[in-house]
DNA sequence: TGTACATCAGTGAACGCGCGTTCACTGATGTAC
DNA sequence: TGTACATCAGTGAACGCGCGTTCACTGATGTAC
């Protein structure tokens, strides 16, 4: 079997040759993998056109990863960190993707966080339709993906939890107070969150965080899906305008 | 070369039993198509098994469509024609997927077409994935599909054209009036859609329907797609609170 | 420092599979006179 | 109403392809003494 430490060990000074040699191709294995999907899809992914472009025989790739599956799996990972520091990273710098610094600020930083996820997806358009397109047939995520897709969430609601005035914001303009099941479901996932050492995240506030996090996956994915053709393309203004609208909405 | 005639026609008293058998039958395997569709996804869909299913040769399947792609674009048009019917019916019905009645007027028609997205998505989570998930690697969407897709959003757009105030509805809450590029396209658009005669929907209200379509589809596209797993699932209250908002938040 | 053994990486052949599409064909259904 | 011909539906064999995975193997790298 091989374990998750292959996947993501970087190279290191007191790494035996062996053990450098197999970080290295490891990651040329996801590297060349992650442009495969370009042109096939997650569907159309081949360890045989993998091994081919790499010079390798299809029989070594198992040396490391013993399936197709665990491929994608790893490659699943990679690109929800790889997303969710791009998100945690822009917040912290409070800067936009087009490098313009955006007034700090909750609301600036909702705009930055939410340019920096277009800019991710249209930078790794083959990567974010692996993780936030339709499920592969066949495939079942693991546990070791939750982690990692949780990143982007959390980060919203830390944005939500610091802006000026979150503690009493229950009600937001429209939807009165939240019904009972809603109310308890955003506990529940409050204290899980809290087990998990980001605390002081109030469950009204990752209610509205989903809320802001739905409606940007949606504007993305419809731009990169093709659903904009003939309307709204190019989506810039659009979505400068949406992402406004709901900073508003959410109560920034 | 097959035209669209031959994939839309229903059997008609007048046809000859040639043409009968033929639209019975070209039926029959685009519901076999959409039941492989389940267990294999756009990618897996294979004539080969339809036509097994069906107690055919395989070679038969090209007397009603040409290729696979043909058959995959027959099925897509299927679905934004199903779901498009769905809305339509459920806004003229005032009804909701579960039968409740909810009250009339503009923002009760909203809830009631976005329960019946959700409802029709979860009934067809296939066919959602066909026309809203990732597009199918190396297949291109002919323009015949671009009708049929634009029945939902021009539903949503005739709900807030018929609201009350909707006219002057020009700035929402927090956006403020539109960007110069933004109200560009907005009436580009509107002028499009008063050309295929259904006029009076002005360029704003476009825009606030754009921002409601993204975020139902974003929901509904996270429920489905499993990223709500450990968090608002089940997603019922969830919904329904997010539905209330965005209700809001387009001037409802 | 040098040797003996264990571990690992990569090879090449093979297995068994399913796919889309083409083609010449047979037999049934439709049409024109 | 009956016959002659044209059109169409479905068959079965074949082409050429690529895939994931297994397995016995060779040679290189690492480790323990």
């Amino acid at each position: 079997m091989i374990s998750m430490e292959d996947v993501m060990t970087p190279p290191n000074a007191s790494m035996t040759a062996r053990e450098r040699a197999r970080a290295e191709l490891t990651r040329e294995i996801k590297d060349e993998a992650k442009r495969q999907l370009a042109t096939a899809g997650a569907d159309g992914l081949s360890l045989r056109a993998v091994a081919r472009s790499l010079g390798m025989v299809s029989s070594a790739l198992y040396r490391y990863f013993p399936s197709r599956d665990d491929l994608l799996t790893a490659l699943i990972i990679d690109a929800y960190n790889s997303l969710g520091a791009a998100v945690e990273e822009a917040i912290a710098a409070g800067c936009g993707d087009d490098g313009n610094v955006t007034g700090g600020g909750a609301r600036g930083q909702w705009a930055v966080a939410c340019r920096r996820v277009r800019g991710w997806a249209r930078e790794h358009p083959h990567e974010y339709a692996l993780i936030y397109g339709s499920p592969v047939p066949g495939y079942r995520a693991p546990e070791a993906t939750i982690g990692p897709a949780s990143r982007v969430p959390v980060a919203f609601a830390g944005i939500l939890r610091d802006a000026p005035g979150a503690v009493s914001a229950g009600a937001v303009s429209g939807g009165g107070q939240l019904g009972g099941a809603l109310t308890e479901q955003a506990a529940a996932l409050a204290a899980a969150i809290a087990a998990d050492g980001l605390p002081g995240v109030g469950g009204d506030i990752l209610v509205r965080a989903a809320i802001a996090w739905t409606q940007l996956f949606g504007m993305v994915s419809f731009e990169l899906f093709g659903q904009f053709v003939g309307s709204f393309e190019p989506a810039d203004a659009f979505f400068e305008h949406a992402v406004a609208e709901m900073a508003s909405l959410v109560g920034l």
